[in-house]
This record gives C-alpha cells, structure tokens and sequence, in this order.
DNA sequence: ACACCCATTGACCGAATCGGTCAATGGGTG
DNA sequence: CACCCATTGACCGATTCGGTCAATGGGTGT
C-alpha cells in the first residue's frame, strides 16, 4: 500500500480512474482486476501489488473518495449564504473540481447504494449509520425560501435546479476546464434565478 | 422462439424486463445468462430454449425495442404542433408508457451506444446508419421559438427542459401510474412554460 | 386409460475467466 | 559490482461462462 503512494501522480490517478469508472459502472461483483489493470494500463500483478485484493482496493478507493470529498467540502463552501442559488452553485463547484481531476469518483460513491456484494455490506452499512446523515436535508436548513415568486412551487423548482445542474454536467463531456465548466452551469442556474425569484431580489 | 411467444403475456414480459434490465445495467459482456433467467424467475435453459444463444437475445431485444418506440411514436404523436411544450409532452408520454410496462427498455437502447462487443458492432452500425438519423435535430423542425421572452436564451432553456423531463423520469421509482406520472411532468412544463414564454403565449 | 407432445429444467460439458501467487527480470542506487 | 525493489508474464485451483441434453411432467386427443 506504501508502495502506491510513491508512484508518481499521473499514474496513481490513472489507476484510480480505472478503478472508480470500472466499479461505478459494473458493480464490484462484475468488475474483474484485470479489466481495471487494462484500463489503467498495468500489469494485474502490480494491482495485487499495490492494493493485496480486491477488496482492499474498494475499501481503499472508497476511504479515499469520502476523503477527498470532505476536503473538498470543507475547503470549498465558504460562509453559508441563505441564498439557494449561491449555495447551489458552490455544491456545484466542488463537484465539478472533483470530477475534473477523477472523473468516476462520484458515481462510484453514488453507486455503492446498489451493491449488494456481502463482502462490502458491513462496510458501507457502517459509513451509511455514522456519516452520511441526510446531507440533503442539510443542504435546505437555513434558505431563504421567500425569494421566490408566490406563484412559482418552490418543491418543483428545487427539484428542477438540481436536475438541471446534474443533467448538464451529465451531458458535459467536455471536462476539460473545471472553472469553464462551473462558469457555464452559473449561466444556466443566473436563467433560473430571473425566471423564480421576486424581482426585488435580481441584480 | 415461437414458443417465446406463445408464452403468457406476463411471464413474457417478466423475460422482457429481466435482459432490458441486466444489459442495460451491466453491458452484453457483463451480462450473463444466469443473470438474466434468475431475475425473470426461469431457468437458463429455458432461455436457450427461447432464443437459441445470448448474441439471438440480444438481437430480438433490439429489434423489439426499436419496433415497440416505433410503434409508440407513431401512435402518440399527434398532430405536430408548433410548440415547443406541447410537442414535448407528447414525447415523454411517450417515453413514460413505454417505461411503464418496460422498465428498462430505453436504457437497454441508451447503452448500445456504448457496447464494444466485436460480436455486435455490426448490428449496431447498421442500425446507426439507416434508421436513427439525428432525432433530437428532426424533433425541433417547425417549432416556433419566437414564444420564447427575448431574455432568456432559447438553446439553455431546451436544454433544462429535456433535463428536468429526464431527471424526474430517472428519479420517479413510483412508476406505477403512466397516466399519473405524465400528469406530474405536465405540472413541471407548465412551471417552466410560465418563466421562459412571453406573457401574450400564456393562457 | 393410454399414447403422444412439448415446455421446462437439473445436471453436465469444455472453455474461459476469476482472484490471487510467484519467480524471473531489469532499471536504479550506493 | 552487489543490492534492492517495482514490475510483470506465466501460472494456480476454483468458479463461472455459453451452451447441451436427457429426464420429467402436465396437458391433449382418442
């Protein structure tokens, strides 16, 4: 394990990367070593190598990418506006500075909902007790809900932010530049803004 | 495979489901036999029995898939109206009867974008070639974007149209009612029709 | 009651792939 | 030159793969 951590950078991001997308869109049962070895571009022996097992490379990656999420949560929301839009585009920030550099990471962790591997079930039902909370449920304490038009159903607005949010970097394949990317969902989430808000509250 | 359809409609549709599901999911290579007779409640060989080898199923759900939206565009399209709304409700009507009775139909047709099995390429490029065209282009043919306000800009708004539609669709577990379910995205369009049209375009 | 039919399936096949191991290799370092 | 250690091709037994087949059993016509 000491060992992956002296690789350089590029190639311990590549074998990450094959491993998040390989896991995220087969599953663990389905996903084989030497698939992700291929997708990384080594042997399937450094992969033991690296990691031991296979599960000890999911444990891995999944302590690695609760990590890296937290820090970039901590590092990324800045003072809690009540306003949705600003907090929005912030969530949306650090997703986007995350997928840039790994791109699978988060619907590997998105899809460890539907693993029913028993081998990982103590583990993810584990983290599910202690950390996760309802962290949706977190993101709406404190908004000012009265920003938006009477006539406009703040529930089906909500829910329309966030599906467009998502559907774009969905459709994005252009995860090039993580501070473009951010700037062009911003233009998205300013046309909602203008279409749901009070006018007393657009620039 | 005329015994495949001399079977009873629901145990049918019970095979149907099971290989959308299991394809859609996990790919052809992915996907074995195993997988799909334990979901649809069969045993393997019955499966043969039906359809004489993995790479015949394959093939007939294809075949099925594009007959059956084929079969539903041409029923539920009426007449081709100049607005934009009104044409795509009538296009997630669509998607969303399907859906009902075949859960996992357009993500088995999604996903054969992505399919690299050497055994099936030939398939899939020749369908590519001669009927698929470029539907998102032909779908916009004759829309009047003139109702749009001069504010807001009319390829961002198309954009977070189809991925508020798509969004509710991937988030609704609660497919049990079509009916219901197109009502419920209705209400969604009508939100968004009152933020981007004109006001002499609303009712 | 019997004979016939055919859908269904558990058991089985050789081949492929699985997670995992190991000895050989080779480039870097003192 | 000797030592070290990351890397890997070859290999292991076990499992799973796509596919086959003979046995079974519930229907149907007579």
């Amino acid at each position: 394990m000491e060992s992956f951590h002296n690789l350089p950078e590029m190639k311990r991001d590549a074998v990450l990367n094959a491993a998040f997308s390989c896991f995220a869109r087969s599953g663990y049962k389905k996903t084989s070593m030497a698939d992700i070895a291929e997708k990384a571009g080594i042997s399937k022996a450094s992969l033991f190598h690296y990691f031991g097992s296979k599960q000890d490379l999911y444990l891995y990656l999944f302590d690695f990418s609760v990590n890296a999420v937290n820090l970039a949560v901590a590092e990324g929301m800045g003072e809690q506006s009540d306003d949705f839009f600003v907090r929005i585009q912030q969530a949306m920030h650090i997703k986007v500075t995350v997928l840039s550099r790994y791109a699978g990471m988060t619907d590997f962790l998105a899809a460890r909902y539907t693993e029913d591997a028993p081998e990982l079930r103590d583990l993810l039902e584990r983290h599910n007790e202690g950390g996760t909370r309802d962290a949706l449920r977190e993101f709406f304490i404190g908004i000012d809900l009265s920003k938006f038009k009477p006539e406009v159903p703040v529930a089906m607005a909500i829910n329309a932010v966030i599906w467009i949010s998502e559907g774009y970097v969905r459709a994005g394949p252009a995860h090039v530049d993580a501070d473009k990317v951010t700037q062009e969902i911003s233009q998205y989430l300013e046309m909602l803004r203008r279409a749901f808000y009070k006018e007393e509250f657009l620039p």
